[in-house]
DNA sequence: AATACTATACGCACTTTATCGTATTTATAC
DNA sequence: GTATAAATACGATAAAGTGCGTATAGTATT
């Protein structure tokens, strides 16, 4: 059985290159190839008849990452691999996040990139080693930005706090495991969600989680 | 180079089918083998020089995990690939929290596993691709008991409130976005409330991811 | 010594949430 | 075709949460 491909890159060059490695495998056949996300989006719903698209991430109009959101939405059994020259941290966690089945860096060699479409296919993920040891990595420690992290700044009090309201208690609970006044723990309360800029319990739990605060 | 492995396994005779394994390749020396973890950390004690560790994970006294617990601990160089039968979710998602570098199954052959352990020894990670996806998907959604998860049934527009609710929107809010009146919510809120045996938004929201109902 | 920040505490006003009832219409299943 | 469950809706009420102001003692910084 022929397997059908879609490639998406704004790169001229590089599709070529990619075409030319699918080249020398008589079980893989490009469908169609699409400069940017809207455009495999168009494309798609005239033409869904593919069985996997090779993804490049920076694009124009819509990137890598949304097309795969919504590709994967609408077409779920279609299978996605992330091709690409970007190996950071963000990138992965967020394709994986995304529902990509693969991440593959642009240097691979056409063996390893047909092996890697015939695993996909076969229920595997493909990826080569250097990105399975980040997606062990953010396993353990899942990514966040870097950059709203650095901007708050708890004191331990506060943390003590947030980490009792975490468990889902209420400012009376918290006061008594704390030993402190229910006004004291609301007056906290008040200063983190000023500093987290937000405006009730949950979503003061949520922020603290996604920055490893709590 | 030669790779100084060690093999961890309380079972001889699959001792001997990675050992025989191993044999062809004349880059990779076994220095010893163990029975399980005790026997493991007692004889890195003695003889700690060793590259890297095949490691089962079902084995009395100390399992597999909790060795590589101990193990990436005291001697943080050592990399360890898990070497085992079972593909389980727990078992994937407990061997790379505790810092395993790898996961293989033993039905592997001779040359995809000395090719795992190259790339492992050369900072990448050695993962078959079906349990790569399996990685992918507990980045996705990470690991939790599959008990609790069967009993709890929310109907589709329950779903939906929580959906609403995990935004850290209030009861208004929700009515507006699902155009429902305020007391459907509440009443849609307090079924939740009691199939999820929880008493308020933030247990219901963490119960909820937890479960990977939203 | 002055300044800034933290941890503690109280009071008031107002909103939101959590639980209890009851009830109607629409799907789904047997 | 009737029983069952789901989705919708309203009312009452107590509890909890949110936002504001104010205040004091301690600690750290400059």
């Amino acid at each position: 059985m022929i397997t059908r491909i879609a490639i998406v890159d704004d790169n001229t060059f590089l599709i070529r290159a990619v075409e030319e490695k699918l080249s020398f495998f008589e079980d893989l056949e490009v469908r169609f190839i699409a400069m940017n996300g809207k455009d495999l989006l168009i494309k798609l719903e005239e033409n869904n008849n593919v069985d996997l698209i090779l993804m490049d991430i920076e694009m124009p109009v819509i990137n890598g990452i949304e097309a795969t959101e919504q590709v994967k939405q609408k077409y779920p059994h279609i299978k996605i691999i992330m091709l690409t020259v970007f190996d950071n941290d963000e990138n992965i966690f967020n394709a994986i996040k995304a529902g990509a089945d693969g991440y593959l860096l642009k240097e691979i060699n056409a063996g390893d990139l047909h092996s890697g479409i015939l695993e996909t296919l076969n229920g595997g993920a493909a990826m080569n080693p250097s990105i399975a040891l980040k997606t062990l990595k953010l396993l353990r420690n899942p990514f966040v930005e870097e950059k709203e992290k650095e901007e708050i700044k708890l004191t331990s009090r506060e943390v003590d706090v947030l980490e009792q309201l975490s468990k889902g208690l209420s400012y009376n609970a918290v006061a008594e495991n704390l030993i402190l006044s229910t006004g004291t723990i609301r007056k906290h309360i008040e200063n983190i969600y000023r500093k987290l800029q937000v405006h009730n319990k949950l979503e003061a739990v949520q922020k603290a989680k996604r920055n490893n605060i709590i």
